[in-house]
DNA sequence: AACGGAATAG
DNA sequence: CTATTCCGTT
């Protein structure tokens, strides 16, 4: 089970595909903005500011030259820049703050990287100026109301499904259902939300799953909880397997311990086809020490096969002018095996209508739903309430629709299955399935899914099977997207509403869920890496990190090599 | 200044 | 796919 190879794998590929981390080979722009709002002698270019994620660009020709230097594009200035900035709308990676020039926004609220567990944008404590990275005051937390599920979907996920998705949807809900049993969602929530353990059985070595999220990423609703590095946590935990690398984390917890000995550094050259250390990427980095730095570069040795890509939802212009009508028709039929959604998403667009069954749980359905609602109607409060409180939940299984479009080339299973794009259920579903047979016992990891099966074959998709009813009740999307941060700044800062570029995205991102969802199995399938969920910026707790911040900072920044 | 479409390189 | 380029609009 745990080999080495690629079944060994503790989580899901996707989990730590850094594709882009810090240290891989080619660095992504908003990795880029990151480590330049992390070091102070580029404050004068570029430093956080106001909110949470926010930070302004002080001299864009400047930053542009650094990019372009970094990318090799002595070409690139600012109007490039910034379109490459804009297509992080779309992804949700950022977004615009009206009304200030030259200012963007990380939407980390939502969102913890992976592979920067530690990132703190905000770092600022230290530095004056940099300061903002803690959302307000930490006052309102706001949970993830995005979509983990978006966030996180990456076609890999699909793949493995592992448990690792369930668990941080969970996680996101504050819900830890057992995972052994049926994946019902407990219809309450249990008062240890949070608790790193879900139930989750298996004790012994081969357990998987550990919710850790890990104190990178903190998702736990609750606030208190949420970083805890717990000893238990660390050893037992990591060592089995659970955290992205357990080996990383384990380092990444010591560090905390120790600060004096960076571990991480430790692997020059571990091996790099192991699915399993996927984040030492990241740590890997350099250790900043001191030394004699000269090969900085160099971090990424390894090959990694991970890759982590972003980006939930892409567009889905694809219609643009000419084939709009494919888009509807596909989805229709989609929808139509899941049986209970009758709806079609042809496009019923203002109510969200849809009881269908709830069959057994009914807690679960999901919200999905479309976007243009959502974006209507703006229910806010309701997604937080979603994913925190179980209570109020509306849902819907709407989602039916879906797009198989994708690429021509992807997705080859299932031609018709609709849940993919919510990722998200699948991987509840998945995970209820399986354990029933014998396999949930544990036979292996005793966790219930299936996790080497996944990878080669989509099969479990399966889901739409016809006896699989049940697959269909579990998706529970929580579409709230950063509407709400844009609420917040607007609340904050005046700025109108963007109504349109959130229509817009509604739009899309219907469209391009779906279309993604399952597809992506294909190359890239993976974009979405980020793990979605909000950061909670407990100060407290954040200091621990400081270190790793560190030495992730280290990343280098310049490489002159071009 | 900012946005976003389109074409395109890799 | 992501970013770069180019460019017309707002």
């Amino acid at each position: 089970m745990k080999t080495p190879g690629d079944t060994g794998f503790a989580f899901p590929d996707w989990a730590y595909k850094p594709e882009s981390s810090p240290g891989s080979r080619q660095i992504q722009l908003w990795h880029f903005i990151l480590e330049l709002l992390r070091k102070e002698e580029y404050h004068d270019v570029i430093a956080w500011q106001g909110d949470y994620g926010e930070f302004v660009i002080k001299d864009p020709d400047e930053v542009a030259r650094l990019w372009g230097a970094r990318k090799c594009k002595p070409q690139m200035n600012y109007d490039k820049l910034s379109r490459a900035l804009r297509y992080y709308y779309n992804k949700r990676i950022l977004h615009k703050t009206k009304g200030k020039r030259f200012t963007y926004k990380f939407n980390f609220n939502k969102l913890v990287l992976v592979n920067y567990p530690f990132i703190d944008m905000g770092s600022g404590r230290g530095v004056p100026q940099s300061a903002p990275p803690v959302p307000s005051g930490g006052t309102h937390f706001r949970f993830p109301p995005s979509t983990p599920s978006e966030v996180l979907s990456s076609s890999e996920e699909l793949r493995s499904p592992g448990m690792f998705s369930s668990v941080a949807r969970r996680m996101a809900r504050g819900i830890y259902p057992n995972t052994a049993g049926l994946a019902r969602p407990a219809p309450r929530v249990h008062p240890e939300p949070l608790s790193p353990f879900p139930v989750s059985p298996l004790p012994g070595p081969g357990g998987l799953l550990a919710p850790t999220l890990s104190p990178a990423l903190s998702m736990t609703p609750t606030p208190h909880l949420s970083y805890t590095p717990s000893p238990s946590l660390s050893s037992p935990m990591m060592g089995s397997h659970f955290s992205f690398n357990p080996e990383d984390m384990k380092h990444y917890l010591q560090a905390h311990t120790h600060p004096t000995a960076p571990p991480w550094r430790s692997r020059p050259c571990i091996h790099l086809h192991g699915p399993h250390h996927a984040l030492s990427h990241s740590l890997s980095q350099q250790p900043g020490g001191g030394g004699g730095g000269g090969e900085e570069q160099q971090q990424q040795q390894h090959p990694s096969p991970f890759k982590f890509k972003l980006q939930p939802p892409p567009l889905g212009r694809k219609q643009r002018e000419a084939g709009s009508s494919l888009a509807a028709p596909s989805s229709s039929q989609s929808s139509s095996f899941t049986g209970s959604g009758q709806i079609n998403n042809a496009v019923p667009p203002k109510i969200k209508v849809e009881p269908i069954s709830d069959i057994e749980s009914e807690e679960e359905v999901e919200v999905t739903d479309i976007s243009e609602e959502d974006e209507l109607h703006h229910n806010d409060e309701d997604d937080e309430g979603d994913i925190f409180t179980p209570t109020a939940r509306h849902h819907h299984q709407l989602n039916n629709h879906h797009r198989a479009n994708g690429n021509g080339s992807s997705l080859p299973a299932a031609p018709h299955s609709n849940l993919e794009d919510e990722d998200d259920e699948e991987v509840f579903k998945t995970p209820a399935t399986p354990p029933i047979g014998g396999g949930g016992g544990g036979s292996g990891g005793g966790l219930p899914f299936p996790l080497m099966g996944l990878k080669s074959e989509p099969g479990q998709a399966a889901p739409i099977s016809p006896g699989g009813t049940r697959c269909i009740p579990l998706k529970l999307r929580f579409k709230r997207r950063w509407s709400e941060d844009q609420k917040m700044e607007a609340d904050g800062e005046r700025d109108e509403a963007e109504d349109k570029k959130v229509r817009a995205e509604g739009e899309e991102e219907q469209a391009e869920e779906k279309g993604r969802g399952t597809g992506a199995v294909e190359n890239g399938g993976g974009r979405g890496v980020i793990l979605g969920l909000m950061l909670p910026p407990p100060p407290t707790q954040r200091r621990a990190s400081s270190e790793l911040q560190r030495a992730t900072a280290q990343l280098s920044l310049e490489n002159t090599g071009c």
